[in-house]
DNA sequence: TTGTACGCGTTATCAT
DNA sequence: ATGATAACGCGTACAA
């Protein structure tokens, strides 16, 4: 019951040990007639070789270790899909893990890869996840996507959400937008409070003195849709007018945000502009299309795992030499613009 | 360099690679004294226990493999959320590797999982994954998903997709269309196929004699669009009307196809009635709403996790015995009426 | 309670 | 070309 070994293969082909390891490596000391046999009885014993074991003495793992908050859902998908290709081209398997958001579980994954992995790539955008740095076994080639986790990664590849925040504004204004709000991701997200801290230094600079309304959401769908909510009960309430564009923290908030305006009967982009963030593949599925800040979801993962192999080999090279800490990588949003914020009377 | 063992914190603390290796693991016979000096010796070093020698001699991973055609996109996300989150109330780890649709990277994906998983979940939808089982490792316990893979598996959870294509012609036909038409799969794809036997098989029944027109895509959202354009064409040549009613294989394709007729000024439902399969999250945000056969993704992937871990269960009980060959599955989709076939007029 | 020693499956070194 | 044998890092029976 339990799997063949290479042992049980070296008896049925009547060789040594020695032999039937170098014959299915593939070495070339081998006698053809001996090969022949080890590979018969391989197959015959349905042998496959020990990972764990084989790891252990190679000290190599071919597989990467991928840490993510969640390991699904359009936005995660995409850097998996990065992650994956990018690994392909290089021979390297996957061992890819959810912290849910807790990191008491993402310390636990990153336990449960030590010594099945030969690098890194971590992804975890909380404000507290310093903590993180603690714990990770620091022999580790590490590369951070998106992370503040201190200064013990090897290489980090990060989305300037701050110039988001601005270039969203900005566009806002651009279309004409007079008054402002914001729906933004949950407080410990240091994403969200960058994205947040550009709309409020651009909307300030534009529209000095201005009071600019402001929802927490938590980057949900739902709390999209409780945002515009409240903006349209507070305006109800005391009779201003709603704010002409909102700028929202990520493209899942602005399709609920969508949902409620379109119920409340508000025209949008005319007397409401949107613009989302991330591009996510529905934003364009909407209705109306959402305009939004594209990140390059894919290439944050392809080149993240580019950044780690980088640091893998540099790190089998110096071979106990003080480590440089590698590169930081920045990409900015770029704005796709949609009919979502696309309104009829620009100014002149 | 190299990251410090058990051997490295024993030396440490003072005491024996046993007691550091029972201090480590919660055991109770260790004094506190020597506890406390372990466990501080190994905060020092970071120490991180080496999974692969651990799976060595605990003959266990707590770990199971996952192969997937792709490990991304919306339809393989949500399985992956299903598996993950079983896998989690378990404490189990994820190993997900993706085939690409290729025979020989599922086969290598496997050998690479040899000795780093306990267990194995497959989904190899293709009609010649035959091949796949000869290569399979037989000790491993296996659960398939939706495939077809010889007797190997000690269960597998599959999809009714025959009945899902009757089910669509019959939602077609009660909305009133007198034409039909199906945009298809790969015909490499045995589930494409079933779907496809579904709607000839329903098709001919409720229309006998009639010709129902074929298009082959390949469940991509481009295909799709192809796919509405060959019909267009085809009418506009020969000038025959559009086919009131198609059942599109997925709903990628589907989406595809609406913009085709969005394009063409066709509307949908009143002109086109339109039915994909599969319920994925773009299907509700699309205009108009999308009809279509929910699969229940979700469940398919946990389900398919607690029948693997019956199997392992059953595995490593039954020692050495024949397996019984375990239970097989069958999920019948279920009808999700939006307002892309819900046409004004349907028959009394 | 603690330490010594063996074995897990594999590769690599060294004789032969 | 081939075969013993020593690692690799860890858990655990056994002895003390």
């Amino acid at each position: 019951m339990k799997g063949a070994t290479l042992k049980d293969v070296a008896r049925e082909a009547d060789v040594s040990i020695a032999s039937a390891s170098r014959a299915i490596n593939g070495l070339d000391n081998v006698a053809e007639e001996v090969r022949r046999r080890v590979l018969e009885a391989a197959s015959k014993l349905r042998y496959v070789p020990h990972g764990g074991a084989r790891s252990l003495v190679m000290a190599r793992t071919n597989t990467v270790g991928v840490l993510l908050p969640d390991i699904y859902g359009e936005f995660f998908s995409e850097i998996i899909r990065g992650v994956d290709v990018a690994a392909r081209a290089r021979g390297l398997h996957l061992l890819v893990s959810g912290s849910h958001g807790d990191i008491n579980e993402a310390v636990a994954a990153v336990r449960a890869m030590g010594g099945r992995v030969d690098g890194l790539l971590v992804m975890s955008p909380f404000v507290d996840s310093q903590d993180l740095a603690a714990v990770l076994p620091l022999n580790l080639p590490l590369v951070t996507i998106a992370s503040r986790i201190g200064k013990v990664e090897q290489g980090s590849i990060s989305i300037d959400n701050f110039g988001g925040g601005v270039k969203a504004v900005e566009h806002l204004i651009d279309q004409g937008c007079k008054t402002l709000a914001h729906i933004s991701g949950p407080p410990s997200n240091f994403e969200a409070q960058e994205r947040r801290r550009g709309f409020l230094e651009a909307a300030n600079t534009a529209l000095p003195g201005a009071e600019h309304r402001l929802f927490e959401g938590d980057f949900t769908e739902e709390s999209g849709y409780r945002g515009a909510k409240a903006f349209l009960n507070a305006c109800a309430q005391t009779g201003e007018p709603m704010p002409e564009g909102i700028f929202v923290a990520n493209d899942m908030m602005a399709v609920g945000c969508l949902l409620a305006l379109r119920e409340a009967g508000k025209a949008v982009p005319d007397e409401v502009a949107l613009v989302g963030f991330d591009d996510i593949p529905i934003a364009r599925f909407a209705s109306p299309p959402l305009s939004t800040l594209r990140v390059g979801v894919f290439d944050l993962g392809r080149r993240g795992l580019e950044l780690l192999v980088d640091a893998m080999e540099r790190d089998s090279l110096s071979d106990g030499e003080d480590r440089e800490s590698g590169e930081g990588i920045v990409v900015s949003p770029e704005l796709v613009f949609r009919d979502s914020s696309r309104r009829r009377a620009p100014p002149a």
